[in-house]
DNA sequence: TAAGTTGTAGGAACCGTTTCCAGAACCCTG
DNA sequence: CAGGGTTCTGGAAACGGTTCCTACAACTTA
């Protein structure tokens, strides 16, 4: 039996070599672009792949390498379509540089953050994207310690000492773009209804909606944070309608807390923006278009994703951790009017 | 120089061996349970794992082992919240045994679907979940036949000699369902607006609505099949209401056709259920929740993609390909009416 | 022509783990 | 207590590549 025969089928850089007649360590050579190398010998050994259908075994790059050209994505829900076009724009951007993505649910648990950033390290993936959940626990940011490899985090801010890259979006010259609209439009009351105020999105909102209503005179805003849904949404809008003083404009800030505020609107058989204008953060395309000229506070996700594998591919290669902030829309619509005047 | 010692910090199964005491094949052999080895020698290997917080390598793990704990997920569009929803499911169901998903967005196009197929190949994944473009060209069977690995299709029937298993939808009851309703309200003409007839959801359900209005006497019914798009939708419909006979009812194959459907009636200015009864395919929970009591021919996503998963996990252990149909259900709603009498 | 460069190729070590193999220690039985 | 069978352990060879190191040959240059 000839030495480089293998008892099952698969060929590996051996057999090329070979078939070529070289040395293995010239296959590699001329398989990884190496400048010392012959033109007869690329030639040998680029057909002798060619003939037996060599493809190299990225695991065995991988761990000689010290890079696998993988990066781990850990997301809160990928349902959730803001977080699956991320996803989206994420993984062409580094299936064109050659990367591979990992994709890891969390559930919005941090727990669960925590262990598959690990996993991830285990598996020597080169970067990180992360979209946490709504609470960083200190697992999580003493396992993103632990990684040693550089991550981006969206839509988070987190301890410095991690040294991770950001990519934010400006919520709140979009706030204050919509309580413009509003305020214009003849609203003195405005509601935010938002996710935890922890998390950024939300904290960064109701801070833009206090500042901005300062701008106005005799406005007043009320902020109310709670969870990302669509139960908070309906609990919250009730508890306002039922104030002495109710607002008539409230703002959505997700796609999942305008379903609980919509819900509640029908339930009351109040109509928009007759009865109260509504504004809505982050909708999805298809939302947009069932609904058709909703008034939104839109970033374009897809971008979002596409900056953040940009941002992560630039500190693989070696540079230092940036943040970058991307642009938030807002668009009027027609949900948006006059307040009632009853 | 002490001989375990290593340059960079990282600790591998040397270091632990050294630390304990003992030999890297014991401690190989206490982290991977393997049966001879006895109540001291696994205290001391797993005191100096936790002293030196070892973590294996799954690279080299997956190198000699033969198997990465890993499978590759090639998705036409993780954007679309159904695939998004499989997505979910299949990693969670995956990620409880262990193992990691690798997503790759295909964008629908078949030459994509090939080129992840191969590259997931490269990287020795130990199985594949596929939802594959709309069409099925003949490099995407070709790099499936290369792959040799267990692999599960998501609603396609494919080539028997790929040995895939399959997971199916049984869209032909549901659409029998929605026929009846739609048939019990008084519709005599009923359309069906769907993606590209080669595409198994889109020809099941033409021939289950043909099979269906069968059952019913001088019930007729057409199928425009085109593409999983809004502008397919919308242009289906113009020319259906164009008819010199229009249907009465429509059933909408997707999410994006609805809204092309939905784009049309609100353009013409008929309203739901009054001028035109419609039933949708495969609603997204938000759309669901944001256009409540609409009829929709729905399946439960999350538990395809949790099925996809058994199936491929059962198949890697070393079972058969199966083919598993999975319920589709009729949910009975408000846009769907009595026909309109002019 | 001898010595120094440079380009090219092969051999072998290595990445971090698993597993085969062989030997040592132990236990049990005749 | 010798012999045979277990159970346990350590050494070394894989897994499939990359890369360092060395050697050889072919040119330059003195």
């Amino acid at each position: 039996m000839t030495p480089g025969q293998r008892q099952d089928g698969r060929i590996g850089i051996r057999q090329v070599a070979e078939r070529a007649g070289v040395a293995v360590s010239s296959v590699s050579r001329v398989l990884s672009g190496h400048p010392n190398v012959s033109k007869p010998m690329r030639r040998r050994v680029l057909l002798a792949v060619a003939d037996l259908g060599y493809e190299p075994d990225m695991l065995a790059q991988g761990l000689r390498r010290g890079a696998t050209m993988t990066v781990g994505f850990v997301v809160g829900d990928i349902s959730n379509p803001l977080l699956a076009e991320i996803a989206l724009g994420a993984e062409t951007s580094l299936g064109k540089r050659g990367y591979s993505m990992l994709l890891a649910n969390s559930q919005n648990d941090p727990r669960l953050d925590a262990r598959h950033i690990s996993l991830f390290r285990q598996r020597r993936v080169d970067g990180l994207l992360l979209s946490l959940a709504d609470e960083t626990s200190e697992a999580t940011l003493q396992a993103l310690r632990l990684v040693l490899r550089p991550s981006v985090v969206i839509d988070r801010e987190i301890d410095p000492s991690i040294g991770a890259s950001a990519v934010l979006s400006d919520h709140a010259v979009a706030i204050g773009a919509a309580v413009d609209d509003l305020v214009g439009a003849g609203h003195r009351r405005i509601a935010l209804v938002t996710g935890p105020s922890t998390v950024r999105p939300s904290r960064v909102r109701a801070d833009a909606l206090q500042a901005s209503v300062r701008r106005h005179r005799g406005v007043r805003a009320v902020t109310r944070a709670g969870q990302f849904s669509a139960e908070h949404g309906a609990v919250a809008t009730t508890q306002l309608l039922d104030d002495r003083d109710p607002p008539t404009a409230l703002i959505a800030g997700s796609n999942q807390v305008l379903v609980g505020v919509l819900r509640t609107l029908k339930r009351r058989a109040m109509s928009i923006p007759e009865d109260v204008s509504v504004v809505t953060c982050d909708d999805v395309p298809l939302a947009e278009l069932m609904a058709p000229g909703f008034a939104t506070i839109h970033r374009d996700s897809t971008q979002l994703g596409r900056e953040a594998a940009a941002l992560l591919l630039r500190r693989v290669e070696g540079g230092g951790p940036e943040t970058r902030t991307l642009p938030v829309k807002y668009r009027r619509g027609k949900s948006v009017g006059p307040p009632s005047t009853d």
